[in-house]
DNA sequence: CTGTTAGCGCCTTCAT
DNA sequence: ATGAAGGCGCTAACAG
């Protein structure tokens, strides 16, 4: 940058210079724009309270010295933080990604910011998160909490921040939360097959103890029971990963039980996992013998060979809903009620269920 | 939807203090305890300089109050954090989140934690995010830059923040960083080709202006150069997505010009989308008539149903290597040069190159 | 409009 | 081993 002859001699005694310069605090910038404390205050929080020419010098003295405003100084001093923070229980899964994104683009524009913590798929990391979010005083925190029953509802999950529950229906409804109605999913899933004609269904996921899956498989049921002559059958997985689809699929691939025309997948992972299975099982043609619809809309489902039909939740909805309750909390406009909120699912069908029949866009 | 009858009394009565009651702070904590406020300091930073019955009381009362201690404030005390902030260019790419992954494990490891923020592919963002991460007060920063010549080296990124740049390497070496080897990565592609006997290859991807794409590009065309016979045509396409992919393996597909027998793709997407065209027109089955090789290991580049061979860049181990630089420059145990750690890319052969030959796992 | 002055909650010597 | 006091950088009245 410019090397601005500066005398040493005459800065004061309390200003020490050196090497390492001590970071520029508001004191600073105000000897410099000559002008008290409280008015470099004012112009950086109340612009309308400060003439016009104080202002340009004032910020003139910032830009000079590089001043960056101490946030933890200002929170504490201020009483209230600009930031929230979001606990996400699986960067790995776009879901989350979508969900952040959402809260993020709602947050922003009422002027707040977002910090996103990854659990990892870890209980202790997500209390370990909640906590460092509660220490650093965010205005509020949205969790994506770990699906298990292990998380159930611990007295509190923070002392006195806010918090509002994304993807998971708090059993005491003592956090607003924003869902989707799994149960309508595997409605829909199943009734997207059963209007395709198909009656001899399955239903592949598991375990069967995380919430979503279980209400996904109670809505196929609904669904194969207002259907005269339909059938459904459960096929439990230890997870809902590629490698349990593939496992399921090998299973049905080898059993010579009646054939299967239609099986809804409690993920799309277990879809593609099945699919790559069928695709190389002579007799389980995609969709042609047996169709297959999926669940989440991961991100690559459409883009597998075979794009797979799928149940989406809406992602940045729900993220966009979860931080405008969460910001209601904050500023105390919230209905004395915790609510829940819950969004629809909808199915975006693909190729792996209408075949060629299917075209992108 | 039950509506199971809950008592709205036994909700409010499950806190300790009353709803409004503000936060106990260690004040409290310590008239409670009966000590002062210096002891209960104590017993959270120097536990060993306190009496073991002394503690057993402070830490006593802190769960009876649920005291949480006001990080932004025993930060603006100590004058240090202990959280780092990650700012990454794109949480969609699996790439990002891995590198996040790694660097968190090796923080919590130091007893960190990090905090993440995504640029969304978005400048502002991207910057904004520095700027929170430094008001913050954070102890430091990882920056997954975006990669494109406006981010080209602004005089500095923050003012006073240590911050090494992850998958980016900075023109100036102002700044630590670490990358992995791309023009090897290239190199490996093309070799992994040309091993396989394939001699008429293209490579595609863009826009060039992407370092990455460039310098991929440049390996490839240093692994063919080395062959006698071996031809490099070379393919722009405007992006990295599966779209770019598509018009390519369309256009490709459609020339009447010398067959090709290889492609080495600037990014799995690309490689997924030539695949997807391939697949639909004769005379281009993978890897029979042409084999290929995809880039960044993307996580659902293994679960396409032609698995994609690509080069993987080892994302954990970047974001592990970034976390540590970081932490040597915080604790100034770094060297006085900024360093560029290269980490080298390795090939992961699959299907789109090895065909029936491979198995997975 | 601008300057002054209390704290915000905690850490850190320095005595005791 | 424990207590008392000063100050970290900033905001929010209140004075001028």
């Amino acid at each position: 940058m410019d090397s601005c002859p500066v005398s040493e001699a005459i800065i004061s005694g309390t200003t020490k210079r050196g090497n390492d310069a001590p970071r520029p605090s508001m004191a600073d910038v105000a000897r410099l724009a000559s002008v008290s404390l409280g008015t470099v205050s004012n112009t950086l929080n109340n612009p309308d309270k400060v003439s016009d020419s104080t202002r340009r010098r004032v910020l003139g003295a910032i830009a000079e010295l590089g001043f960056v405003r101490n946030d933890a100084a200002r929170s504490l001093a201020a009483g209230t933080s600009t930031t929230v923070g979001i606990v996400l229980a699986d960067l790995g899964n776009s879901l989350f990604v979508d969900i952040a994104r959402g809260a993020e683009t709602a947050l922003r524009r009422r002027g707040m910011n977002l910090l996103i913590a990854d659990s990892a798929i870890d209980i202790d990391r997500q209390m370990n998160y909640l906590q460092t979010f509660e220490q650093a005083r965010v205005a509020g925190i949205i969790l994506a909490p770990l699906d298990s029953a292990i998380i159930e509802e611990p007295t509190r999950l923070t002392s006195t921040t806010p918090v509002v529950l994304v993807n998971y229906e708090s059993r005491r409804h003592v956090y607003s939360d924003v869902v989707t109605d799994e149960r309508r999913g595997g409605y829909l899933a199943a009734r997207h097959l059963l209007d395709l004609g198909r009656r001899r269904i399955a239903f592949v996921g598991g375990p069967l103890f995380l919430t979503a899956v279980e209400r996904r498989y109670e809505g196929a049921r609904a669904a194969v029971d207002e259907v005269e002559g339909a059938t459904l059958e459960f096929i439990e997985t230890l997870g809902v990963n590629i490698k349990h689809g593939k496992q399921a699929g090998r299973q049905l691939a080898a059993a010579s039980r009646p054939q299967l025309d239609g099986v809804v997948a409690a993920s799309d992972l277990i879809a593609i996992g099945l699919i790559q299975v069928f695709e190389e099982t002579p007799g389980f043609s995609v969709p042609r013998d047996i169709a297959v619809v999926g669940y989440d809309n991961n991100h690559f489902a459409s883009e597998s060979s075979i794009p797979v039909s799928t149940v989406s939740q809406p992602g940045e909805e729900m993220g966009g809903v979860a931080a405008g309750l969460l910001l209601d909390e904050i500023w105390g406009r919230a209905k004395s009620e915790k609510q829940t909120v819950v969004l629809p699912p909808t199915v975006i069908p693909r190729k792996s269920t209408l075949g060629d029949a299917w075209r992108r866009d």
